[in-house]
DNA sequence: AGACATGA
DNA sequence: TCATGTCT
């Protein structure tokens, strides 16, 4: 693939020159001037078309003094004020690079030129090629290997300059510019460079003395009377003119790729390019968007997506249906030590669907489709077996996007996928743990900058992949393969031998066919039992309905919270009634959350609703809702559990989130009741890390107080609670206990005072001579605190025990509440996420000893600190053994680690 | 703090 | 999309 290609424009420079090109003065009805925005837009929209760059942004001066003027008081000095006919036009010239799209980008305390010159050095790190769109002779110093001079000229032409071509104009390498460019000086920058010395004279001295400091050493050389005269008078004056046109380099930019990705086919299409177009009156340009528009909706009228083509024609895909060249396929799949793999399937059901055929591919543009049905022409018996030995082989690592999934299909259909694995999906979370989507089609546009044809343009819209024609089919399965082999090119290397490594392959990958298996085993429900409390509580919420009509004299939608609003607050007014002043707002009035509703029951009304909300959450979310997913094919609840779904590193479970069933109720309690073992001589097994995040702040404060009580086994609340009230254990109260739970908690999410009051009841003063208390005692926790939160802003990321790491949000340091967010993520991500390690590793470690032992008992779901089990009675000792080894020895954080085990129709006794 | 689901 | 509520 050739490189990819990032443009950078800089933008007063660009705008000057559209306004000063234009002689006649152009203006909108209403008489604002627009002949720099349309210079600019034409000037930009000929670039793309052009171009096509796969990376386009704007840069532009801070409006700070710069290191060069506390340099050289002088510099710029003479530079005249923008005229006001072009400064009124900045900001709808800024809207217009971002209708395009494009960034623009501003550093405090840089020059545009110094903003891309550390910019084309960074991205150069990242394999780009850049390309400066400038007249400026200035950025010749930068052109190298991979950095280009691309300067306009007169009629919509450019020259474009590489090393080479520098060298042919003033036969100076690029990093001679910087000397030369000393010796002329610049007026316009008020650089004062050596009297006497013009272009032609700087050029001949530097090629024949190679450098200033060259020239200096070699005074007396130099016949030209009037230049070593200017050259001997003005030494100091030169070597300040060197510091002030040297670009600098090595500023540090806070972008990532994706802040400057280009996307040329919906630039000159966009909406809002259109609308600026059409405010400021520019007709041409906006034909010319409307032209772009018109022409994408026919184009996808005849059904042609957009690609982002890109020597799409190289690639070489090939269908391996006939014997021969299954034969020859299978000799050169075996010779490889990675390669890709992908299944197309009947389905996306992983109890039920099974794989059409299988994509693979080991080197970047080439891929191969084997169908696995009737499109096969070969012995699929024999195929089969051929593919078994290399899906197996330990010595073979086999990379996919999402490989769970081909996992659970191959095993449908009789195939056992084994590791080692490298799962581009998972190597992007790790990587980047905060983006929301990590599918093949938003890494491919992320990593690769190239847009996938969406699958629904295969299906169609009912049908499904048994239905696409074999040749559709082949070609889509392979560049699925294909793209996914070249995110491993790009994800693993950054990976690989960085302190991601151990959480990628010794946590991630092994942990891939344990939750493959869990999700395939999934949990029987008593759907009698459900069906029982829908029922009660269909009648209960019937009546509550009638109550709550009736207070609120009519009749009104409950679950609308704007219509409740009006109820309770204006009709009523009850909180008037009640002579409470303060209550608790959203966005759009007062709330009516649980909160709200307690404080307002001593009334009868909201004392109703609050019985009702918990009523029909229970019933539509749970009770109703979870015998619809129950699959026809095993009578059990397959939901699924995702590695990728959340910044921390834990665990996200879904259709149905088996990870916020009920169980702190009575009520919501029954629900999880009716999880058990269909089997009549099975049972469920609980397993609780007791306490595990505060473990886990324990060994990473190193507080030798709170590691002692765990060491000693206390009751920890209790512990915290002796220690901060200063009385002994067993004279702890209740009160004293649960206010010190909340500060446990309170610690382990970084809750300021005023959370932890409304938790605890207790004033905010009162809270905060609690925590007060609590540092005072556990003063290393204060400490890691402390040290947490200036990890994260100097590193912009947070990182667990296992050096998972989680970057932080921007944080504008005026944004008072996004500040305290970071902290509070600075201060529970780690926690959070090293306890989310710990019980993957448990997950593992458990997984392979019932391999091993070749019981029966299955895991079958992960609720962050809590593994559930179904084991016959026979296998409970066994099982038991297991999951405590496993789970107390995942790893050593200097901290014991304890479990707590339920069984039977006890399982839930162990919360 | 971190998730996911529901209903409007 | 927001407000709400369930879990850890």
């Amino acid at each position: 693939m050739t490189k990819r290609r990032l443009f950078v424009v800089d933008a007063m420079a660009l705008a000057f020159r559209s306004y000063h090109a234009f002689q006649r003065p152009l203006t909108t009805s209403s008489g604002l001037p627009t002949q720099a925005v349309y210079g600019s837009l034409m000037f930009l929209m000929n670039l793309i078309e052009k171009e096509r760059p796969d990376y386009l942004v704007i840069a532009t001066d801070s409006r700070e003094k710069t290191f060069r003027h506390e340099r050289f008081e002088a510099y710029k000095a003479n530079r005249s004020d923008m005229p006001e006919d072009l400064a009124i036009q900045l900001p709808h010239l800024f809207k217009a690079f971002e209708a395009l799209g494009c960034k623009l980008l501003k550093e405090p305390g840089l020059e545009a030129d110094d903003l891309i010159g550390s910019l084309v050095r960074q991205v150069k790190q990242d394999g780009l090629e850049s390309y400066i769109v400038s007249g400026d002779k200035d950025f010749m110093q930068l052109v190298d290997d991979a950095t280009y001079l691309y300067a306009p000229k007169k009629g919509g032409e450019f020259v474009l300059y590489n090393e080479a071509a520098v060298i042919d104009k003033y036969g100076v390498r690029p990093d001679q510019i910087i000397d030369m460019l000393a010796l002329m000086g610049d007026s316009a920058d008020n650089v004062p460079g050596v009297a006497g010395i013009g272009e032609k004279g700087a050029a001949k001295l530097i090629q024949k003395y190679d450098s200033l400091e060259g020239i200096y050493e070699n005074l007396d050389d130099i016949t030209n009377k009037r230049q070593k005269n200017g050259l001997e008078s003005s030494r100091d004056s030169a070597f300040l003119s060197q510091e002030l046109v040297t670009i600098k380099i090595d500023a540090e930019l806070p972008y990532t790729l994706d802040d400057l990705c280009c996307l040329p086919d919906n630039a000159l299409r966009s909406d809002a390019l259109l609308e600026l177009t059409q405010e400021l009156e520019l007709r041409t340009l906006t034909k010319r968007v409307q032209d772009r528009r018109e022409a994408a909706s026919s184009a996808q009228e005849k059904d042609l997506p957009f690609v982002q083509d890109q020597d799409r024609d190289s690639v070489d895909y090939q269908l391996i249906n006939e014997p021969e060249t299954v034969q020859e396929f299978l000799n050169k799949l075996k010779q490889q030590d990675v390669f890709c793999v992908d299944t197309e399937t009947t389905g996306l059901d992983i109890s039920s669907d099974t794989p059409i055929g299988i994509s693979i591919s080991w080197q970047a543009e080439q891929a191969f489709y084997i169908p696995l049905n009737q499109d096969q022409k070969a012995d699929l018996a024999h195929l089969k077996q051929e593919l078994q030995s290399v899906l197996s082989n330990p010595k073979v690592t086999k990379v996919g996007h999402n490989i769970k999934f081909d996992w659970q299909m191959l095993h449908n259909t009789g195939l056992t996928l084994s590791g080692p694995f490298a799962d581009t999906m998972i190597a992007s979370h790790i990587l980047h743990a905060t983006e929301r989507s990590h599918s093949l089609d938003a890494c491919c546009a992320r990593y690769l900058n190239y847009k996938k044809i969406p699958t629904t343009d295969l299906l169609g819209k009912t049908g499904t992949m048994v239905d696409v024609p074999i040749a559709d089919l082949s070609r889509y399965a392979c560049e699925d393969a294909d793209l996914c082999l070249q995110l491993y090119q790009h994800l693993l290397p950054k990976i690989k031998g960085s302190s991601l490594e151990t959480i990628f392959s010794d946590i991630e990958m092994p942990l891939i066919p344990v939750i493959a298996k869990m999700e395939q085993a999934g949990v029987y429900v008593d759907r009698q039992s459900l069906a029982e409390q829908s029922e009660e509580l269909e009648t209960r919420s019937e009546e509550l309905k009638k109550q709550i009509y009736e207070l609120a004299g009519e009749e009104f939608n409950i679950q609308s919270p704007k219509q409740l609003q009006a109820i309770l607050f204006e009709k009523l007014a009850i909180h008037e009634e009640l002579g409470i002043k303060r209550i608790k707002k959203t966005k759009s009035g007062y709330s009516t959350d649980v909160s709200v509703l307690e404080k307002l029951s001593a009334h009868p009304l909201p004392k109703a609703l609050l019985e009702f909300r918990v009523v029909s959450k229970l019933k539509s979310t749970y009770i109703d809702s979870l015998p619809k997913m129950i699959s026809a094919q095993s009578d059990r609840l397959h939901a699924s559990f995702h590695q990728t779904g959340t910044a921390t590193g834990r665990l996200s479970s879904s259709e149905p989130n088996l990870q916020n069933i009920p169980i702190r109720t009575p009520l919501g309690r029954r629900v999880r009741e009716a999880f058990r073992s269909p089997e009549e001589d099975w049972v469920m097994v609980s397993a609780d890390y007791s306490q595990i995040e505060l473990r886990v702040l324990a060994s990473l404060s190193k507080d030798e107080n709170l590691k002692q009580a765990f060491v000693d086994d206390a009751d920890i609340h209790t512990a915290t609670a002796a220690s901060i009230f200063g009385v002994d254990p067993e004279d702890v109260s209740h009160e004293q206990r649960s206010q010190a739970k909340a500060i446990n908690f309170g610690i382990i999410y970084g809750m300021g005072p005023q959370r932890l009051a409304r938790e605890t009841g207790v004033s905010t003063k009162e809270a905060k001579t609690f925590i007060e208390k609590y540092f005072a005692r556990y003063p290393h926790i204060k400490g890691y605190i402390d040290k947490s939160i200036s990890f994260a802003k100097e590193h912009e990321y947070t990182e667990t025990l296992t050096g998972r790491r989680r970057p932080l949000p921007e944080i504008n340091s005026s944004d008072r509440l996004g500040l305290a967010n970071a902290q509070n993520i600075a201060i529970n991500s780690p926690v959070q996420g090293t306890a989310a390690d710990l019980i993957k590793i448990a997950m593992v470690k458990i997984q392979k000893k019932l391999d091993d032992s070749q019981l029966s008992a299955k895991m079958l779901m992960q609720v962050h600190d809590e593994l559930v089990f179904e084991c016959p009675r026979s296998e409970l000792e066994a099982l038991q053994t297991i999951i405590k080894k496993s789970m107390e020895t995942a790893m050593d954080i200097g901290v014991p680690l304890k479990v707590a085990i339920g069984y039977g129709t006890n399982w839930l006794e162990a919360h």
